[in-house]
DNA sequence: GCTTTGTTAGAAACTGGTTACTCAGCCCGG
DNA sequence: CCGGGCTGAGTAACCAGTTTCTAACAAAGC
């Protein structure tokens, strides 16, 4: 077993050109043979070591070597490969985001915040949508996690029971509008329920005792919580009236509603989210209902064409690119070591548009 | 200088608990020292190569060691390291997608398009967003491709020379909206002339012979390809006449160019996108201005509400998923070492609603 | 019974970096 | 003039996998 033998030196030796060999290992190496810092450190006659130090400027090179190898490296147009980088350093300088369904604004938002402030530090960003998939869910955030140093979980369907088990397999890990109560995994969320108390303020403050919830699908959680939080703020004014009406969440569910909230009598509309609310509105319009004249509608979420409707929607806003900038933050404290700071339950804003006005006259 | 008495032997023999150690390396190794296939192979008993068939389905295993091998795993929560799988096969099982914007919808799309159908074959999107800075996209390309096996560029800025400088070494690479003539780098973009014409032979049919161009920002490519195809379509009919207005690409860039729309005396607005459309619409309506019935309206691009605009707006459709699910098939291709398949060039589709109309009696 | 063949699993080289340790050489003080 | 301290660079171990080559062993054939 001579040692000084080895593949490499003999594979250098025998194919310094590199031909079209068809190449060993899998389609990833196509024919571009990329320079190793071993074809460097030959080049500049020095060690890899060397060459290491020099790439990642150690101060501890003489300046005549480091040109030395400054020059070799250019000429071989050499790019330290990131991955051995990452296996030798133990870090990817890669974050993970896994997302219900990438068409919504809200997790768009996230992804632009988290990836925003991720590079700000270096680090990339992963992003995998499990389309709403529970099953699959758990699976991809263990793989996604495998292949950075940190995961963002946002609005995670898994159950919790399962959630607690992978919380330690997942960690570094954040999560979004979803706590793990007695654990130490830092949660981001919104506080829906205050957002849907302002609403009902603003809604009371015009006169509106009689109100109608477009509510969204059973089975998504934010539905659940607005809705509960709607219940609670009618049930502490005592002359506050509540119907709810099964809805949904798109435009066109917000449409076919028009007809029964002017069934419900309510005076004012409160919708599970601003498409819902966008849909009643042009629906109400085309019934020949004035807003906010014979009835007031509000939405939920501020999704960037609230302000563009007709009339413009009363809406709560969320901070969404704020909510993946401080999911960063958490994690980038976590894969510090440190610990990740208070979990932050986020306000929404309530914004008075021009949806939502006085009761009409003879209607309070 | 023993070659027995290696580091590693001698850590597992002081450490087999794992006390509270600092961890040598960088933030990520936190305290879950995490299996590596060494233990495992101890654990049961065999070498590191046996665990290594185990874990990836190598038929040469006896089915009693493969049993043994699988227990030890489990037992030890053992999950092979990505990192040193991609680093031993040559090849990370991730993309890259570079976007100039995140926030616009072309692009959220086009991520989704390939983030989709990267994952029907196990590999993962790595997201980055230039920002629109130029200098900073050849930079990100470069580093985002030495994380993956593959680019997706999309509507990059980055000037011709450059990019075919660094085509090379940013190979395997698709190119989305930009193409790069001679090289072989296979591009798909969208035919904005196409869809341009087909917005005008659609408003000439209605009658229109004065149209205005809503145009966008100077800067931007697209905005020169549609303007460029809207006078060449209009320079095609005799008695067609174009008058441009500078405007840019937002709602309120639209809006505040309602009364110049209608000091053009066109009968016809052709908007850069359907933002500006949008606005226009709105500024318009703020007007009295009826619409179709005193001016027809189209847009572009076909974003998620010009279905719910007031009109709903006439507009060209762009395959936004399509285009993402097909750079995948691209890069999946080269990645395989063949050839990518022909370029493509997508046509958008005419989508007409009612935003457009008969020129008003007496006005043609 | 001995060779041939086929299977299985291990040893060791390999992916491409980083870094602890070591040691040669130089400068300087005693 | 010699030993100690400092500097700069090389050696080799290390990260955690995969894979080639090889050898041991069992079964089959002659």
């Amino acid at each position: 077993m001579s040692l000084t033998g080895d593949r490499r030196a003999e594979q250098s030796a025998e194919e310094p050109t590199d031909g079209s060999r068809p190449g060993r290992r899998g389609p990833a190496r196509s024919d571009r043979p990329s320079a190793t810092i071993g074809r460097v450190a030959e080049a500049a006659g020095v060690s890899r070591a060397t060459v290491s130090r020099v790439m990642n400027g150690s101060p501890t090179v003489a300046a005549e070597l480091a040109a030395r190898v400054r020059a070799a490296a250019e000429e071989l147009n050499y790019e330290p490969s990131l991955v051995a980088r990452s296996l030798a350093l133990g870090r990817t300088s890669t974050v993970s985001l896994i997302v219900p369904d990438l068409s919504n604004p809200m997790f768009q938002d996230v992804l632009r915040g988290l990836s925003h402030a991720a590079a700000g530090r270096g680090y990339r960003l992963l992003v995998a949508e499990s389309n709403e998939n529970v099953a699959e869910e758990a699976i991809l955030a263990v793989e996604a996690r495998r292949r950075s140093d940190g995961l963002v979980l946002a609005s995670p369907r898994v159950p919790e029971a399962e959630l607690r088990a992978l919380s330690d397999r997942l960690a570094p890990l954040v999560l979004l509008n979803r706590d793990l109560p007695g654990s130490n995994v830092p949660s981001l969320s919104v506080d829906y329920a205050a957002g849907i108390a302002a609403i009902v303020a603003h809604l009371r403050s015009l006169g509106h005792r009689r109100i109608v919830y477009l509510a969204g699908p059973a089975a998504s959680t934010s539905n659940r919580e607005r809705q509960a939080a709607l219940r609670a703020a009618c049930a502490a004014e005592p002359v506050c009236a509540l119907t709810e009406l099964p809805c949904g969440a798109t435009f066109d569910d917000g449409h076919a509603s028009a007809r029964a909230v002017l069934r419900s009598g309510a005076t004012a509309v409160v919708a599970f989210n601003d498409m819902v609310a966008f849909g009643a509105l042009s629906g109400l319009h085309e019934l020949g209902i004035g807003v906010p004249r014979d009835l007031s509608v509000a939405g939920f979420d501020d999704i960037p064409f609230a302000r563009y409707t007709t009339p413009p929607l009363t809406t709560a806003s969320i901070p969404r690119n704020e909510l993946g900038r401080q999911a960063w933050d958490r994690l980038w404290a976590l894969l510090g070591g440190g610990p990740a700071g208070h979990d932050v339950h986020f306000q929404p804003r309530l914004l008075v548009r021009d949806s939502t006005g006085p009761v009409p006259a003879g209607r309070g």
